[in-house]
DNA sequence: GACTTATACTTGACATATCAAGTATAAGTG
DNA sequence: CACTTATACTTGATATGTCAAGTATAAGTC
């Protein structure tokens, strides 16, 4: 039977390790600080942009997501006041999400968690190893 | 604000980088195979399991999802004929999912898509770094 | 061998995502 | 300026996944 090239299976085994990963991560952020690893990102992501601020598009490329999607995934965000909703005055379709004080504090929180599974999530792989591999994932992202 | 630590900060990118990955992946496969990212995944699995056959719990836990999702995901794929459903002599409760013939060809042309794809989105990623992140995420699956 | 506990799978209820289409506004073009 | 095209967001229909509970069979225990 054919095989996959080095480079396929890279993405096989990406994909596996993510979704191994991932589902645990889902369910301690969900356990501990009742969001899930998508709401996480979104926290994380608007934190790091500039004003705390984003527009929907730009949030939902950033984690993968479609613009569809993102408006679903921010409802309940908005109704437990995570992030809030503010218009652009320069341009009238855009629709802002912005992080509150209280989503803030649950991205905090939920920091320490994340360094804690970062840890024992990895422990099994070296400091070099790790760091060749968070440059190739970081350029894999674009 | 705190930060992520290294090590968490890995697990934010490995994210990233599979999501934004995989749903270009998801829609190649689709278009040229008419079989998403995950159902793909199941050939693959089965095609490396003894006898192209695996229980359904075993198929699970390989592709990150749950027996219930497995009972769901190859329900279409049965009807397709990509897969059949087999029963265990020595165990009852067990329902085996098989490779058909017709699975295992689908996989074959899927898998010269996904080489080309893994060429194509790997490529700013060197070889040697490419080998040392294919090994970290092979110990990081378990 | 009867009784408890564990495992394999399926199903109902629900969560979360996509796509295609619709609305509103902006930007480009003659 | 009128007209076409592009962008930002939302919504209806639908796909795909989870969890909790149920059924069937196996394995462990006395």
């Amino acid at each position: 039977m054919r095989t996959l090239n080095p480079r396929g299976k890279t993405l096989v085994d990406l994909w596996l390790a993510s979704e191994l990963l991932s589902a645990r991560i889902d369910h301690t952020l969900g356990a501990v600080h009742g969001i899930g690893y998508v709401e996480f990102m979104v926290l994380y992501q608007l934190a790091h942009s500039p004003g705390l601020r984003m527009r929907r598009v730009d949030l939902a490329t950033a984690i993968g997501r479609t613009a569809s999607g993102v408006t679903r995934l921010l409802r309940p965000m908005e109704k437990t006041g995570l992030v809030a909703r503010d218009s652009s005055d320069r341009d009238a379709r855009v629709s802002l999400v912005t992080l509150t004080p209280a989503g803030r504090q649950r991205l905090e929180d939920a920091l320490s968690t994340m360094n804690e599974l970062g840890q024992r999530l990895t422990q099994s792989v070296g400091d070099s190893q790790l760091d060749s591999t968070a440059a190739a994932l970081a350029i894999l992202r674009d």
